[in-house]
DNA sequence: GTATGCATTTCGTCA
DNA sequence: TGACGAAGTGCATAC
């Protein structure tokens, strides 16, 4: 971890300069090496992600990747330079995203219709996987995409599979679920005939007392 | 700066846990908190970004955000405390990006066809603005998506696109542009009569003496 | 302020 | 390894 005035070039991708500034450079155990300036969130100035390697000359780093891009950080002045061996990480334990959306929905379709069952999850087309397959009340089949936050994509991807599916299965329903949705989407699944059903993530995760708003 | 054998919880969007383990604190000036391990590229095992607030407590740091997402830092041991004044950053200068392509594009879009010339760029629709619009060598529009790489969402929009302006300017044929393609992209464009171009940088730069690729 | 589209997106998963 | 979808996406820009 070096904290050094310094001038950066990235060409690669892109090409892209930074002029002459005081920044941070880290330099991590696998290689990647991270331009950190002292505002601007978490991403970097600039970056090299691993695998890479580093060659410092005359004040004058060269990070090179495997496939040609190379990091060019000229060092004018280091004000600071330390290290520090920090052991591998142990992972990290995440919980509310889509995947576990669809199994909560998986295990109780029922808040989606009432008397609706599960027929299949992860359903297989040739363009993709389809999140949930159910039967309705009336025993036809529904489509169902699960999303966090439902955007025009959203209504697009699940377009795509009600046309593919139909030549399967024939007339088929289509339901996009979330928990929340964008304007644009509820207006485009609506032309097309897709319901909208929003999730309660709480409610999900509880008791099945709670009924999704439907609209 | 810090470093600190630590263990960190999320409590926002998602819930998420690190259990404890040697790890890079930085908190920049901006307030935002970065959680980093020794590998893993440029992003942190755990941030929050700008603004928030930072409260220190018997060894726990809690990072508060605005919209109540929470960080909370258990220090166990501290290695390692420095700091530093950056001061602000003049900006980056990049080049080769989406836009880059679309005004090199724009200046000699007889690359897409022999012929052809441009009408206007940014073409404004109700939906979005069309990257190009132009006309072939027979006088006939023809709208032209760019992208750097070609995705089935490209497609899409460029469909989309397509709908629209028919209904103002009558028959219209579409271009999907880019350096690279995804096959499925290709396959969804051939579908829908959209050719593809492919395009290359660095000819575009230079001297117009390199005939794309036409597929 | 909200909506829209790009990003050196990065990151995971699965065929 | 390549393709495809999600992200605590972040971020700039147009309406």
């Amino acid at each position: 971890m070096v904290i050094a005035r310094c001038s950066v070039d990235y060409a690669g991708r892109l090409t892209a300069h930074l002029p002459e500034a005081v920044r941070l450079l880290m330099v991590k155990a696998d290689g990647s090496v991270l331009v950190h300036s002292d505002t601007g969130g978490y991403k970097p100035l600039m970056w090299m992600t691993p695998p890479c390697s580093l060659l410092a000359i005359d004040g004058v780093w060269t990070v090179t990747n495997k496939g040609g891009e190379q990091l060019l950080i000229s060092i004018d002045e280091i004000l600071s330079d330390t290290a520090y061996e920090l052991g591998s990480d142990p992972g990290l334990v995440k919980d509310g995203v889509e995947k576990h959306l669809q199994e909560l929905l998986a295990d109780r379709c029922e808040v989606l219709g009432a008397g609706w069952t599960l027929v299949q999850r992860e359903y297989f087309t040739d363009i993709g996987p389809v999140d949930l397959l159910c039967k309705d009340e009336a025993g036809a089949h529904v489509l169902v995409e699960i999303k966090r936050h439902a955007e025009i994509d959203g209504v697009e991807q699940l377009t795509r599979y009600l046309q593919r599916v139909s030549t399967v299965l024939g007339d088929v329903k289509g339901v996009l679920a979330a928990q929340s949705f964008k304007p644009q989407a509820k207006v485009l699944a609506a032309d097309r005939g897709i319901a909208c059903v929003q999730l309660d993530y709480d409610a999900l995760r509880g008791i099945a007392s709670n009924t999704p708003t439907l609209f």
